[in-house]
DNA sequence: GCCGTTTAGTTGAGCCTTCAATCATCGCGG
DNA sequence: CCGCGATGATTGAAGGCTCAACTAAACGGC
């Protein structure tokens, strides 16, 4: 069977190349100031900053992978290395033998306090600082929309 | 001197994890398609379409990386894998002996023309599918204002 | 024409992510 | 209570990205 392309049409090509060009732009310059500044990528960054906020500053590595929107490999080999930077402890679950609990230390979450201020001044520059009130409702929910679509099917 | 931090308050950080977790999912899901039907991660795929674009199908480097979006070095070792696949063939630039101009082959073209109704589907689908008319619309204009507001600070 | 600076591009080391394979445990149907 | 599919998590190999260092050629002033 024959399916025909669904091309984009010159606004949706725009639209496509703006939004590419625009979120590998903020990505990679958030990516470059938490590197410098924290010496962390922002994936572990997010996985500190989700520890911090479970109760306990602990969560189970399905549960950190599924909020840190992680696969449970990268979230493995993130949390090997969080750990052996002293910013993260593993501990057996208590009700799951094969589990492991990934625990936000002291020094992590010291860490994370440093490195906050710092990176939200970044998300404020470089996104919230060049848009409307308006341009920020609109991608809020251009963004719930999108996050359901995608994460629920 | 002691400088407040300017924290998210609680509708831009809805915003900002919404955001996230979208953009995200969506390359993370383009990417991962790519790369099973394309034998290409994405960053690739844009080389390729940034180079069957250009007059001759070739272009500098530096144009190249800055069309494609990836720093100097990136490009360097993408084009060089691209070059051992026969996608891409490198040529001395005639106007400048330090230059380097990359090409894309027939074998290239052909490959990105297998690809491109696959992805551009799947572009469809994963975002295009999900917004309203209206919400295209705003996310162009946020795209665009973004994309200009990072790159050309 | 010479020297210092800028620009073009590459390279290698180190780190991060992905994929597939693996292991252990859980929980359910019979 | 046993077997087996599903689940939780890790591992290693392969590949991509970043950073800093480096080479070579162009440019600009004098």
């Amino acid at each position: 069977m024959v399916v025909m392309t669904r091309w984009l049409n010159p606004d949706e090509q725009r639209t496509w190349r703006a939004f590419l060009t625009a979120s590998r732009a903020l990505m990679d310059t958030l990516d470059r100031e938490l590197q410098r500044d924290a010496g962390m990528p922002h994936a572990y960054y997010e996985i500190l900053v989700r520890l911090s906020e479970a109760p306990g500053r602990q969560l189970r590595m399905s549960d950190l992978a599924e909020a840190a929107g992680s696969s449970r490999s990268r979230l493995s080999h993130a949390v090997a290395r969080l750990e052996t930077a002293g910013w993260v402890r593993r501990e057996e679950c208590p009700t799951d033998r094969r589990g492991q609990v990934a625990v936000l230390t002291d020094d992590g979450f010291a860490t994370l306090a440093a490195a906050a201020p710092g990176h939200v001044e970044g998300v404020r520059r470089h996104l919230f600082d060049a848009l409307s009130p308006a341009q920020i409702d609109q991608l809020r929910g251009i963004s719930e929309t999108l996050a359901e679509h995608l994460t629920g099917s």
